[in-house]
DNA sequence: ACCTATTCATAACC
DNA sequence: TGGTTATGAATAGGT
């Protein structure tokens, strides 16, 4: 693979030969990554280059291979005193492993991702697993959502009351405003923007305060009355 | 570099799996020994299938490549030194149980079982995701429910058939019997039932013969016209 | 380090 | 598991 065919012999020339060597060790060390991923192996590799420079990959960590290699070579010496003890643990180790294993097994089934070598009695147990598991999701989900609009709401109102004091107090300072104005201008009239004034109160603003929030997700439609409440007050309040 | 591209993931399908093991396992296996070779390099490589086998490769000999291995990393605990060797493998569990109880809490998680302390915006990501997953257990079921009905109906033909062969052989039977009874019975004419026999055989068994079988799972009323067929051939062996 | 022409590895298929 | 082939990846040789 490359502009020419070579043999398999060692490469004379020291320059290309650190190029080549550069550039086959990536490519190993990249095909032993994806041989762990892809077939789910557990690999280890190592590469010393000729100037006794280490480059390495563990799929798990290298201890752990070289000590399945190791054992899995029958050919492992464990020193006598506290071999036990470390027997213990890599039995301990061991049965992690395999639960981990059983785990991510089921857990793959559950997100459908091996399902070969399933009967159908399986997969329906599997849906049906699904089913109740979308439905304590949804309910949950909608569970927040309402509580979220119910917040909302709560505080909503809350402003919106705030708001109708403060309406209160700007009537009350209009109102000793229009006074101090007739005082000031003799028997002018100011009736007409008076007039605008309490129409817009009664209209919109007392009837809206005391209707009890009652938020339903299916009719969330209910709640566009608000803003015009809201509206009506800002008008007010630029009045 | 295959037919088609491939992402470096987990492959599902365990065959396939292990096809490809296979073939990159000795893919791996070459190009470490090119890479001693022509890069005058010393390399070891230890792979362990998901089933537990190990397939290595060492320029030199693996003992030797380890050993330099655990001398290069200078913070070695050469295998065998007790103490670390037992530090090692208690840290090796508490990895591991740690990994156990992430992937059950996430497990928990799918299965709806502890949805408190998610946000909306995990539920919906879990809901999709269960979506997902039911959208392909259901697949796969009606898939495998299409097999078995497809299949039943290939036996079900093959039966058919063999059941008009059977028919034939009636027919050639019976007719030699006629054929024995007037020599018996002098010129007694037997014609009434043979006449019979000859109406329900053109009616009914000939045109449903060569009908194609082509079952879905969406018109299952198309297949029984069979029945009829060998209800027919039912009452003909009778005869 | 970057750039191709070329060889090689391998995914999909029997 | 082993063989075939189309195709994408790796890389030899060059800049």
């Amino acid at each position: 693979m490359g502009r020419g065919k070579i043999v398999i012999r060692r490469i004379d020339n020291s320059t290309s030969r650190q190029v080549t060597f550069s550039k086959r060790r990536n490519g190993l060390l990249k095909k032993a990554k994806e041989l762990a991923i892809l077939c789910d192996a557990e690999v280890g590799v190592m590469i010393f280059s000729s100037t006794g420079k280490l480059y390495d990959f563990a799929s798990s960590s290298m201890k752990s291979v070289i000590d399945r290699y190791n054992k899995s070579k029958e050919e492992n010496c464990q020193l006598g005193s506290s071999a036990s003890e470390i027997k213990f643990w890599q039995r301990e180790a061991a049965m992690l492993r395999q639960q981990l294993h059983n785990l991510q097994e089921s857990h793959r089934k559950i997100m459908g991702e091996e399902l070969s070598g399933l009967t159908v009695k399986e997969l329906q147990n599997l849906e049906n697993q699904l089913e109740i598991s979308l439905r304590g999701v949804r309910m949950k989900k909608d569970q927040l959502l309402m509580d979220e609009i119910q917040e909302l709401n709560r505080k909503g109102n809350l402003i919106r009351q705030e708001n109708v004091e403060l309406y209160k107090k700007v009537n009350l300072i209009y109102q000793e405003n229009m006074e101090l104005k007739k005082k000031v201008h003799g028997t002018k009239d100011d009736s007409e923007t008076n007039r605008d004034y309490v129409l817009t109160n009664g209209l919109g603003i007392g009837e809206d305060l005391h209707v009890p929030v009652n938020l339903q997700l299916s009719q969330p439609q209910q709640h566009y009355k608000a803003p015009s409440g809201t509206a009506k007050l800002g008008r007010l309040q630029l009045h």
